[in-house]
DNA sequence: CCGGACGCCTGTCGGC
DNA sequence: TGCCGACAGGCGTCCG
């Protein structure tokens, strides 16, 4: 579910309440997730500061003292801050303990989160080791997405969604971007030239910045820290509007399957 | 290396 | 109303 602006409006949520703090701990319920929970991680963590929350691509890199944390929602997960009393629902997996009373609780429906303990850099883990640019960082533009998409026969939507060429970026803002850009999704990534490439950089730029902005966009169950809705849905072009008129130009949106994923896209406007 | 298929889980929705 | 299959925002792995 949740793609890179859901995941910054997580990380702006919780970051003010953790940083500075100290963990007393944390509660393992149901430690199966993507990758088992570590069941001692209450002790490990306890009385460790919470140095920085920083995001790299979908994950949540937690900085603490002489250790770390990485966390990823999944396609399901959400984070909330809560006070102690709040009985856990089914899915609320695991909490991280603050002082008085108030916790970090994650929940995930589906399982395919994750929570580990690192050493103290969390950014080194190997599974941040081969992600590529950070959309809106300054180090990716039309040149760098061009060079991702060098060599490539695959479908240029299948690669918005690979992590090594650009990273964050899921199945609705591939959509989004694609049709901003006015390419179609199908268009073999080689043969996006360079002109192209950057207009579909920088659509890429602002569809995320814009959906950051409105908290993000909830489809069914993403929630920000507080519990708030992301009002990003309504700004959506295509992303599930298929048969509806294109905002641009009137013509149906369509769907399609690429890469084993819905595709939303205008046959008009996309080429 | 590349492209494509699959599995991991649970909840929800549409069709019959 | 109830059941059953299809599908969902991610991503690692396996196969050819």
């Amino acid at each position: 579910m949740p793609e890179l602006p859901e995941v910054e409006t997580t990380r702006r949520g919780i970051a003010p309440l953790l940083e500075g703090r100290r963990l007393a701990g944390a509660e393992v319920r149901c430690p199966k997730l993507r990758l088992p929970l570590d069941p001692r991680l209450g002790a490990k963590v306890r009385g460790r500061r919470v140095l920085a929350v920083e995001r790299r691509a979908k994950y949540l890199v937690i900085r603490l003292e002489g250790a770390g944390l990485l966390l990823h929602l999944g396609m399901s997960g959400s984070l909330r801050l809560v006070r102690a009393h709040e009985a856990p629902g089914p899915h609320d997996h695991v909490d991280l303990l603050l002082a008085r009373g108030e916790r970090l609780r994650f929940r995930d429906p589906r399982r395919f989160g994750l929570l580990l303990l690192t050493g103290p850099d969390p950014g080194g883990h190997p599974l941040l080791a081969r992600l590529g640019p950070e959309p809106l960082e300054p180090g990716f533009d039309g040149t760098s997405l061009r060079k991702g998409l060098a060599g490539r026969s695959a479908a240029v939507k299948v690669l918005l969604l690979d992590s090594r060429v650009v990273a964050g970026v899921g199945n609705i803002y591939a959509c989004e971007a694609l049709h901003r850009a006015g390419i179609r999704p199908s268009t073999p990534a080689d043969r996006v030239s360079a002109g192209r490439c950057q207009r579909l950089a920088a659509a890429i730029r602002e569809t995320l910045a814009e959906a950051i902005v409105a908290g993000g966009t909830t489809l069914r169950d993403f929630r920000g820290s507080r519990g708030e809705p992301g009002y990003f849905a309504s700004q959506l072009a295509v992303y599930g509007r298929a048969g509806e008129p294109c905002p641009r130009c009137q013509a149906p949106i369509r769907v399609t399957t690429i890469g084993q994923r819905s595709t939303f896209y205008c046959s008009r406007c996309q080429h």
